[in-house]
DNA sequence: TTGAAAGCGCTAACAT
DNA sequence: ATGTTAGCGCTTTCAA
C-alpha cells in the first residue's frame, strides 16, 4: 500500500514579504532595500550586511504586478516578417501577430509589424531601418534572408534594443531568444512517418519547391534528416532522389507528372509549405495512383488536402504560435523583467486527417 | 505583384485611455464610471448616458495590471486530484501543479493540493470536503468518480466557491471551464494510426486495462471511436474485439500471451495509458512478433517502449498540460477578471519515436 | 548615503 | 446619486 501525500505541501503556503518588510525587519528605508535588490549602488556597507543577512533568511518574490504597473511604461515592440500576401505560412505568422496584439494590448504593449520582401526597396535590412526609425523597445524578426539579418543585428546591438528571433535560428548574433524547430530531427520524423507500414520497395522522392534558392539551405537540413532516417532504420530496398523546382516554371508540371506516371513512385516528401498543395492538385488528376504524401503546416488548401486524404501527413511547423511566443518573451522581457529561455524548440507535430480538426479547435493556447 | 500592406496596422496605436479619461469626457467622477462599467447600479440615467455615450466611441481596455493590483488579495486555490503515488500519469498531473505554483506563485495566488483514493477516508468526497474547509476562493478538479464528485460540486455550489474541471468532464455541473480531450475522435485517430499502410486483414485487440470499471464509461468512448474509423475507412478484412482487463488479477500475463501466441493479432490498442508499457513488457518477451501497440501519454516507462520501438504510436494527452491550463483559468478568472473559455478540448498529439524528443524537450509552453 | 514620498490605474469605502 | 480619496507594492526622484 502506497502512503497519501497530502501532507508535503503544507510548507509552500506563500509568505508574501513586501519590500516594506525587509526594510523594517533590517531597520532600513524601502529605498535601501530597493537598491540592495537591484545592486545599484550607493548603500554603505553596513546597510548592505544588514539588508543582505535579511535576504538570506527569507525567500523574497517581487511582485511583480506592481512593478509592471509602477514602469507602466507604454512599450512598444516591433515584429519583423516576410510580405504575407505572398505566401500563405507568412498570412499564418500575420494572424499570430493579430493574436498576440489582443493578448498584450491589455498591458500596455504595442505591436506593430512591418513587412518585407526579398529585394528592393522593400528589402530586409531596409524595412528592418523603417523600423528602427520608431525607437521601438525591442524586436522580433524572422531573418530568413542571412546576409541582410547580420546588417540588421549590428544596428540593433549598436542602439541597444533587444531582439527575439524566430523561424530560422541565427545563433552567432546572440538574441535574446531563438523559439522555432529542429529541422533535421523534421526530416527524420517525415522519413518514418513515409515508412510507416511499408516493408517492399519504395521510391521517394524530395521536393524542395520555391524561388528562392537560398532558403535550401535550411531545407537541405530537413533532406539530410529524412535521409539519416533511411539509412539507419530501413531494411527493405528503397531509392530516394531530391528536386529542386520552382513552381513558376513552366516544366513544372510535366516533371511532376512524369514522376508521377513513373508509377514506381511511393512517397513524395514536399519540404516547403504551401507547395505540397500543388503537388496534391496535380495528384488529384490521377486517381489511380498511390503516393503517400508528407508536407508541412496547416495551411487552408493543405488541410482541405489533408482531410480528402490526398496529403497524409503534415508536420506543424505552428508559425502561428512561434510569433506569439516570441512576441511574449519579449513582453515578458520588458515588461516583468522575466527570464526567458535562450532557445524554445517547437514540438514535432503531426497532423493527419483524424487529428486535424482538434488542433483546429484548440488554436494557441 | 502583389502590393505591400505595411499600412495597415498604423491605426492600430494604442490609445490607452484610462478610467480619469473617460470621467473627464463624459464630465462625470471616476467613481461614477467605475459604476458604469461594472453595472453596480446606483447611476442615475442622465449620468448612465453620459458615460455610455463615451463609451461607444471609444474602445476602452482596462489595465489589468492596476486592476489586478488593487485586488491584490492573495487568492488560494484548492487542486483535488487523484492520489499521483498510485499511478505514473497522476505523477505527471502532479508535476503541472508544481510548475503552477511557480508560475502563479509571483502573482500572489497559492495553490493547494488534494489527494484522494476510491474509496474510504481518502474518497473524492472526504478530501474535497477537507479542502473546502480552509475556504479556498477557487478549486480545480479531476473528478474521476461521478457519483462522489456530484455531492462536491453541491457544496461548491452552495458555497459559491468556483471551479474549473479537468481530464473528465461534468457538464451538467456547470463549470467555470472545461479542460479536456475529445475521447471519441481520440479513438478514431488510434484507428487511423492503427491502419495506415495495411492493406492485409488485420485483427485488433482493444484492451482496457485497471482496477475501477467505473472508468468504462469514458474508456468506451475511445472503443466506440476506434471501431467508427474503422466501419468508415476500412475496405480490407478485418476483426476487432475489445477486452476488459485487471492487470492484478493472476491469469492476467497467460491471456495476454495466449493472444499474442495466436499470431494472428495485428494490432493492439490499450486505451489506459500506464498499461501499454504492461503490454510491451509482455511483448518484449516475444521478439518474433510483430504486434503494432498504440496506447497514451508520455509516461516515463512508455517513453522507453517508444524509443526501442516495442510501442509504434503514443497519443499524448497532455495531463501536466490540462492542469496548468485549469489552474491559469482559475488564476486569470479571480486574478484578472478575465474571460475564459467553457470548454477547452486539447489536440490530439500524435508521438513517436522521432518526435518524442521535441516534445520532452518543449515541455509545456 | 539615506529616507520620504509621489504615483502607475483601478476599486471600494466613505463622505457628501 | 455622486464625488473624493486611500492604497495595492514597487520604483525613482528629490531632499536631507
Amino acid at each position: 500500500m502506497c502512503e497519501n501525500s497530502n501532507d508535503q505541501y503544507i510548507l509552500m503556503i506563500s509568505t508574501n514579504i513586501r519590500i516594506k518588510d525587509i526594510a523594517k525587519m533590517a531597520g532600513v528605508s524601502e529605498g535601501t532595500v530597493d537598491r540592495v535588490l537591484h545592486n545599484r549602488g550607493n548603500v554603505s556597507a553596513k546597510a548592505l550586511t544588514k539588508v543582505s543577512n535579511v535576504l538570506k533568511k527569507i525567500h523574497y518574490k517581487p511582485n511583480l504586478i506592481a512593478r509592471s504597473l509602477r514602469r507602466s511604461k507604454h512599450f512598444r515592440v516591433s515584429v519583423v516578417i516576410p510580405e504575407p500576401n505572398l505566401d500563405p505560412y507568412w498570412a499564418e505568422v500575420n494572424a499570430g501577430i493579430i493574436q498576440a496584439i489582443g493578448e498584450w494590448g491589455h498591458y500596455g504593449v504595442t505591436i506593430e509589424p512591418f513587412f518585407y520582401t526579398h529585394d528592393g526597396k522593400l528589402s530586409l535590412e531596409l524595412i528592418s531601418n523603417q523600423a528602427l526609425k520608431s525607437k521601438p523597445d525591442g524586436m522580433v524578426i524572422a531573418p530568413i534572408f542571412y546576409p541582410q539579418a547580420l546588417q540588421v543585428f549590428s544596428q540593433l546591438q549598436k542602439k541597444g534594443i533587444p531582439y527575439v528571433l524566430f523561424n530560422t535560428n541565427i545563433p552567432e548574433s546572440k538574441p535574446l531568444s531563438f523559439i522555432g524547430q529542429d529541422l533535421f530531427q523534421s526530416g527524420k520524423l517525415a522519413g518514418q512517418l513515409m515508412s510507416i507500414g511499408h516493408e517492399a520497395t519504395e521510391e521517394i522522392v524530395i521536393l524542395h519547391i520555391g524561388e528562392d534558392v537560398k532558403d535550401s539551405v535550411y531545407l537541405i537540413e530537413k533532406e539530410k534528416g529524412f535521409k539519416e532516417f533511411y539509412e539507419k532504420n530501413i531494411h527493405h530496398p528503397y531509392k530516394i532522389t531530391s528536386l529542386n523546382l520552382d513552381s513558376g516554371e513552366k516544366s513544372f508540371r510535366s516533371k511532376i507528372e512524369s514522376l508521377i506516371l513513373r508509377e514506381s513512385i511511393t512517397g513524395m516528401f514536399v519540404t516547403t509549405s504551401k507547395a505540397v498543395s500543388t503537388i496534391a492538385r496535380i495528384l488529384e488528376d490521377y486517381p489511380s495512383t498511390s503516393v503517400r504524401l508528407i508536407g508541412y503546416d496547416m495551411l487552408e488548401e493543405n488541410l482541405k488536402h489533408l482531410k480528402s486524404g490526398l496529403i497524409n501527413f503534415l508536420i506543424n511547423q505552428n508559425p502561428k504560435r512561434q510569433v506569439f511566443q516570441g512576441i511574449s518573451h519579449m513582453a515578458n522581457h520588458l515588461l516583468f523583467k522575466k527570464e526567458i529561455p535562450r532557445t524554445e524548440l517547437f514540438p514535432l507535430e503531426v497532423i493527419t486527417q483524424q487529428n486535424v480538426d482538434s488542433y483546429i479547435a484548440s488554436g494557441i493556447h
